[in-house]
DNA sequence: CTGTTAGCGCTTTCAC
DNA sequence: GTGAAAGCGCTAACAG
């Protein structure tokens, strides 16, 4: 490893301070046209770069902050990570990215792994609502280390988030289904410990009450957000003896599985069975049978994030205040459950 | 925020140095296991927490390793990831992402703001085989951080890649079209100033010559990997006056770009033309009509790459030896190609 | 086994 | 306008 040049090197060369340099390169006013030419003259001929590190510990910021999702190979996070970075970039932020695999031992590894590194914040969708242990968060709200939730939040004194009104878009799935004509709607729903499953339940629920469809607890099942588990719990439905007419599942990859699952059985879609799914994943568009969903607009969620964590490190203020910002998902119909 | 504890206060409080508490806290064996176990004690009662940066400037690691992808929403590349994460976890490494876009400027730039961030070593899989500002890299070398490329590499002195022998997947895609009876395979290429397209293709033309099958410049078009591109460059096609009776993708994507016009223009899939994509993402599985393709092994990409690199700083050898691991990619023949 | 001391590279008072 | 000096938190060489 070549040595690198430092500013002691280069003010050795002008016979001058390192504290001049450093001043020089930052351009501090103080500092006379002339020099701060000539410093910036050698540092550029001596291959001069500023040590990050060195500059971390001294003023106490890394310029790095922490995004922590379930997966990075979903539509959904990868969008609202460009989102983040459109709007940290410019501001001289740098990005890193964890992922839990949906585990909550490495979502603590990660949120620790993060503060190590210095991280000025940490944005982050939780995966596990349980997370009794607390003590994670605590010890970030304790530190004054920015945390933002995105769209999987949990309720944290101080803690600010950004969500989807999920509840709004169960509701318009199911409303969506009903308008088609159907009358026996399934739900695959999900963990309802993490409010956005619990939400989109809420939100068919309530669809259903409002137009005098009697609620059916057993047209209910916890789907994790797999094709094949979609397949396998949709099995179980058609077997019932009054099988659904439509199911609303909560994830897209689920709502692959159910059609999979029904086409299998000889029943026709959107004829016999109507299905919607939730995220609005590419693949819901490219298919053959085009599958409808609900759009998060994922990209404006990562940059409301970003938006607000610049403005809370920007505030000098104290008392942090809680925003909560929810957007409003958008149904998009499309052939698996357009009757017409 | 809160003052963090610092060795220096451990040290206080216990009475003896901050050297001794250093080295407590690292277990050295010098260290009596009395005075251990009592620093360990009040660090825990007191909070503290190692402060990584400190430690990076010391000792010049900073255990984080940066990673470059051109985008890590497609499956290829975010398995990439996970394998190298699982290799590199154990062995205390963080992983940060950076994404490029495909833009060269980001490459750049990214490349940059790890080497600020003062990673230990860039695993990449280049975007720009141009990228003649060579300045970067040579950086690279120069600054002898360690430097892996996989899946898309550029040929540098002294850097190990790890790639598949995409040749191979061309020939063998073509050559499964061959054994299915068709007789005019066009090639869906793209950028071949990157190996990994040039070598696809280089396959697919050395394929047609071992089957005495006349290779036809006007069956090979620039493709993008995407859905759209796929459609346009196939509907061009199949407005020739001989059109193909199959195409091979360099792409997934554009392979299901392909199908749907194939389909759209009233052509059947497979009886009229066979389809094969490159990439194994899994919608190609997914499909009703399944998409066959070249399975990349991804994880165990990612997972070569991270022991490459920890080869690299294991190794006290001043001279580098350039390392090029080929791995052999495997045909997964699916519903898009199969006649019988 | 533990203390002393110096230094990683940079910033920032406090002087002059 | 610039220099001197201290310190961010940690580690390591040297000494005892």
């Amino acid at each position: 490893m070549t040595k690198k040049t430092t500013i002691y090197d280069i003010a050795k060369k002008l016979n001058i301070t390192a504290a001049t340099v450093s001043r020089a390169l930052n351009n501090n006013p103080k500092i006379s046209e002339k020099t701060k030419e000539l410093v910036f003259k050698t540092a550029s001929g001596m291959n001069y770069e500023q040590n990050k590190l060195a500059q971390a510990l001294k003023s106490g910021k890394s310029f790095n902050v922490g995004v922590i999702v379930p997966r990075i190979d979903s539509n959904f996070f990868s969008s609202v990570i460009r989102g983040i970075e459109e709007e940290l970039y410019p501001e001289g932020y740098h990005v890193i990215i964890c992922q839990t695999h949906d585990q909550q031992e490495l979502e603590i590894k990660n949120i620790n792994s993060l503060l190590n590194a210095q991280v000025d914040g940490i944005l982050m969708s939780i995966s596990n609502a349980k997370l009794e242990k607390n003590a994670v968060f605590n010890n970030l709200v304790k530190k004054n280390v920015p945390l933002i939730f995105f769209d999987r939040k949990k309720d944290i004194k101080n803690v600010s988030s950004i969500t989807i009104d999920d509840f709004k878009g169960g509701y318009e799935a199911t409303s969506h289904l009903i308008q088609q004509g159907c009358k026996r709607i399934a739900h695959l729903s999900n963990n309802r410990n993490l409010e956005i499953f619990k939400n989109r339940y809420l939100g068919y629920k309530q669809a259903l009450l409002d137009n005098n469809i009697p609620f059916d607890e057993s047209l209910v099942v916890e789907t994790f957000s797999k094709v094949i588990e979609g397949r396998e719990k949709t099995r179980l439905l058609l077997q019932m003896d009054n099988p659904p007419d439509a199911i609303f599942s909560s994830s897209d990859f689920s709502a692959l599985g159910a059609i999979e699952e029904i086409k299998e059985s000889g029943l026709r879609i959107p004829e016999d069975i109507c299905v919607v799914g939730f995220s609005n994943e590419p693949f819901t568009k490219f298919m053959e049978l085009s599958i409808s969903s609900i759009d998060q607009s994922p990209m404006e969620m990562g940059k409301i994030t970003a938006r607000m964590f610049l403005d809370e490190v920007a505030s000098e203020v104290k008392v942090k205040l809680e925003k909560h910002v929810v957007l409003t998902p958008t149904l998009i119909a499309r052939k698996s459950s357009l009757k017409i």
